[in-house]
DNA sequence: TATGAATGAGCCTTCATTCAT
DNA sequence: TATGAATGAAGGCTCATTCAT
């Protein structure tokens, strides 16, 4: 029978639900902020309940942090589909994330939470950790990718391992959009001002000093 | 008599030392973690007492990040002491930034604190708050010294805005310093073991990514 | 099925249990000394459960003085059946009232509490302070009945203005009946004692000055 | 050598400038929020130094009561040297004392405060509080003076006892003008001005009430 | 599966008072 | 007499989590 299955589906529904609700909170209140009872409120569930879809408080900040790189993946496997130079697609991939964290910053600020878990034991054992972690890696593995392609139409410097540059361009973007996000919360903001330097402009820019920096030299 | 001034330096000294035991607790429990009971056990002081010098737990947090980027500018004021090219400046704060994170990576996390603030009001009238926004301009400045040096050197190529390089240069190896704080607490270890990379090393291949990227081309 | 209001009357119910144990710990310590942690063991219930019925500390007091004037008003309401002229009424109020106090103190200084309350906002939106405010108007109503009852039957006076009357009524037996909670706590004994005077008697003494005053003149 | 005298009239001074402050912090603060540190801070004075003048806050708020209620006692002293008849005179006095309490309504709450201490140990030997028993005394003495004049000038009722009578009008007095204190703190405000009643003219009213109650019937 | 009442540890903060100088 | 740093008890309140129904 396929009741199993459809109970199995109704309960991920469910969980969607919940996580819903969490973000709608989130938006009003703040991350730190967000309360069970918050979530209990606008889910109209009781907070009982909510436990019997998430272990903990903590676990519905992951099921944020897996959501948010589940999506965020679906944006990057999309430009991997642009018939491009390689060294293009990691441009259009960096314009994209850009626009998921000002678009959703909540997602990137459960992506922050999420990394500030130490817990070893948790995250090799619950499944929405290991899901974060596929995702992570689902997510490197795109970047990759569009670096082998620009290696190979020789738009990107072959010398560096792909891998490596992967996450490195990963890294170092997480650098740049993080001041995006705290610029949206008025931080630096009087050093950013001084600069004149605004966010869109810099990503630009960063992404055209990268893309010197991994250019093919003859 | 400098009584007065004896009185105000010494009053600097017992917030360092709360300061130094709010470390130290960190240290030991966490920086979430960390309670005002915990930091008055640490400095055998009273409760009460460390509310002299602190005027709330947010207080201390804030001592710790301003330290933390006093810190990090004497260690960039030295690099620019150096007799070398301005990209190798460049390189060496980049070095310096990796090590301090390492060595002392409640810093880091303070500096986070510190950027997640949003009252506005309260960054503009707290005296270490206002600290430690001057202490980010200052850091800023000094990398972009490093780079006019470097423009005028020829090592670093003069068509770039020198301010603007200078944020993407500290936000985007922020990134990358971030990821490093992370593995160290075991976080995606798994992705970063899997291609065989260590920080260092990632590190110094991201300055030469940077600087084939700002090098200047004839 | 009536599950719901039962839920809703045993909800009542307990606020009723917290009230009494608040009582209990004002007779025990005195009304300014009573703390959460008191009523919650009072209660036997957890000092956060409290916090499930009363919102705060100041919501329990605000419960007794609505409570007391609920008491004090079933007190002024029986008198209103009683078979006898307006002036009798007023004296039997009067009695009422002082005996109420004597027995229970404590309600008399929750309504302190209660009108040294400024938070205006607070007052007109919280359900129970509306009550308390309803309570005193219903209190008023039987004072002024009995006066009307009174002109009508000619013990009193009909060139009063009935409500501006008991007003006066009511305010001037809350000075004595002050007069009365201090001696009790052993305050101005010494003058009082110095004139030979017990409250009842003075309380009697001016139910009947102001019977004078009132009182009709050919 | 007077010197000692000088040494004694140097701290009564003191004493009078710290309730100066202590009055100066109601005003701003609130009767219940003063606090030793607002005090200290006011008079420009440490706060150990408070303690030199007063034993405890307990004794500043005592001063603030002896001292109204000296004000109060003055104000009698002066209606008595009128020359009317004797309910005049009680008139006067119950003007005096409504004009007192609305101009400075902090005695009235020092009175409040005075009379809520029920530590009779503390109350019996603490110099001020034997001055507040004594002024209270005598406050009590000036209207039963008035009282006797009437008697004698036949403006009032001599079948009263004197004493006893002053007691009355006294307390009553204290709980119209209680409500008088509450009314400007915007509280019953709604049930009286349901009954178009303004402060001045209720007390009026009371006061012709109370004086026809004691008036000499023949 | 759903409920929601109950829990209770834990937290930050205040403030009257003391005491060494 | 004056200081003011230090105290520390006390207090109100929050909130993730549990569990009997």
């Amino acid at each position: 029978m396929g009741t199993e299955e459809r109970k199995r589906r109704e309960k991920e529904k469910r969980r969607e639900l919940i996580i819903d609700a969490a973000e709608e909170v989130i938006r009003k209140k703040g991350f730190e902020s967000m309360t069970m009872d918050d979530v209990a409120e606008e889910t109209e569930l009781s907070k009982g309940t909510l436990y019997l879809y998430f272990k903990n408080k903590s676990a519905i900040y992951l099921g944020l942090a897996e959501r948010g790189s589940r999506l965020l993946n679906r944006r990057f496997a999309k430009v991997l589909t642009i018939d491009k130079p390689g060294l293009q697609l990691i441009r259009q991939m960096g314009e994209e994330y850009l626009d998921f964290v000002r678009e959703q910053p909540i997602y990137f600020h459960a992506f922050i939470y999420y990394e500030s878990i130490q817990d070893l034991e948790f995250l090799q054992s619950d499944p929405i950790a290991k899901r974060c972690e596929e995702n992570a890696r689902e997510n490197h593995s795109y970047i990759t990718r569009a670096l082998q392609i620009g290696m190979q139409d020789g738009s990107i410097d072959d010398s560096y391992d792909a891998k490596q540059l992967a996450v490195m361009i990963w890294a170092s973007s997480r650098g740049l959009v993080q001041v995006a996000y705290l610029k949206n919360s008025g931080h630096h903001s009087a050093l950013l001002d001084d600069i004149e330097l605004d966010i869109e402009s810099m990503f630009k820019s960063f992404i055209h000093l990268l893309g010197e920096g991994m250019a093919k030299k003859e």
